[in-house]
DNA sequence: TTAAACATACCGTCTGGACGGTTTCTTGTC
DNA sequence: GACAAGAAACCGTCCAGACGGTATGTTTAA
């Protein structure tokens, strides 16, 4: 019934929605619920619309996990920025994406590619090359054994909020941070 | 076809059977392989023979859940009681159990799990209660910052097996799990 | 006029699960 | 120990709905 049809055209707004949508609704009805006409019916499109931006549902979570990872890479390019100490520059910027609390209103739209990730083998590619990239990038600054250790421990936070285990109280989770900023440092 | 109709009944063989299958079929065939037609056909029962031993996919589900828990208990309980330190006792074990060569086998069939858990409110629950549980029965042995942070670790290293991230060379492994131990002891 | 941006209608497949039967095991009774 | 009788362990079939995807039409912008 919706009348989308005869509305203004905005493609890459409507694509944009679709996108936002798809992580919304995992977030709220689980990730299971992320089918192809749940999608489009809560972006107010038409499934043919939404078959027409991504050809299949694939390209959808692709599209998703570009957006993403941009959304992600240039978090990590502004904290690097700010940090004037080389040596775990980027371990630190994982840790302070990780520990702001504007960013994880995007973190929680993970939840959909981290299944996604597991099950679908194209886009585990993507994610080894995501990591890969910003290993090579940062070699000699973040490959130290402690580098690593803190950003596994920052994947384990990640996931135990993502599991929605006991959330630790806010002074824990301060002195978390810094206790991991200050491996970094080492 | 098959007349395992007529065969000899081990209800608790074909149970565990199933369990094995579907843990098993996950790694192989990936976690949206696991439907009760292929579990069913490959543990060589009808779906009629699943559905007894398992009213819904859901009790399949959290029966694997049960029995790889109750593994996972009895390994930690095991390396528990060759460690005569007390501090960090139970950070050491979780560490050790994850890095023991045996235990991946066992750790792979998490996979369907890690899955289900986070698109199943209900495993979601189960596993929350497991964390609560072993974090009381250790609080003041393994409560200590460092502690949680070796153990957010290891399930970072966990989750990038899992998602078959570039896989580290054994001896970074083990001095990663040198380093972890050390910092269990602080 | 033409191509992009949608909508509508429809299809094939898969999946969870209900259901009614059949065979084997167990248990109480004599 | 025999034997009925109920319970437990299965089998085979069928189905309703969901889901991804196709094919084709209609509107809008360039």
């Amino acid at each position: 019934m919706s009348q989308a049809h005869h509305r203004k055209k905005h493609p890459e707004a409507v694509r944009q929605q679709l996108l936002e949508v798809a992580a919304k609704l995992s977030l709220e009805k689980g990730p299971g619920s992320v089918t192809l006409d749940a999608v489009s019916q809560a972006a107010g499109v038409s499934k043919g619309g939404l078959l027409h931006h991504f050809p299949n549902k694939l390209s959808l979570l692709d599209g998703l996990f570009t957006d993403l990872t941009d959304k992600l890479d240039q978090a990590l390019a502004e904290k690097m920025r700010d940090d004037p100490e080389p040596k775990g520059r980027f371990t630190r910027a994982y840790i302070a994406v990780f520990f702001q609390p504007e960013g994880m209103a995007d973190s929680e739209k993970w939840q959909v590619l981290t299944i996604a990730l597991i099950s679908e083998p194209h886009l585990r590619d993507r994610w080894r090359q995501w990591v890969d990239r910003h290993l090579q990038e940062n070699v000699g600054t973040d490959s130290a054994l402690d580098a690593m250790l803190v950003r596994y421990a920052v994947d384990g936070l990640w996931l135990a909020d993502l599991l929605g285990s006991p959330t630790m109280d806010a002074a824990t989770r301060a002195a978390m941070m810094e206790r991991l900023l200050a491996i970094s440092r080492l």
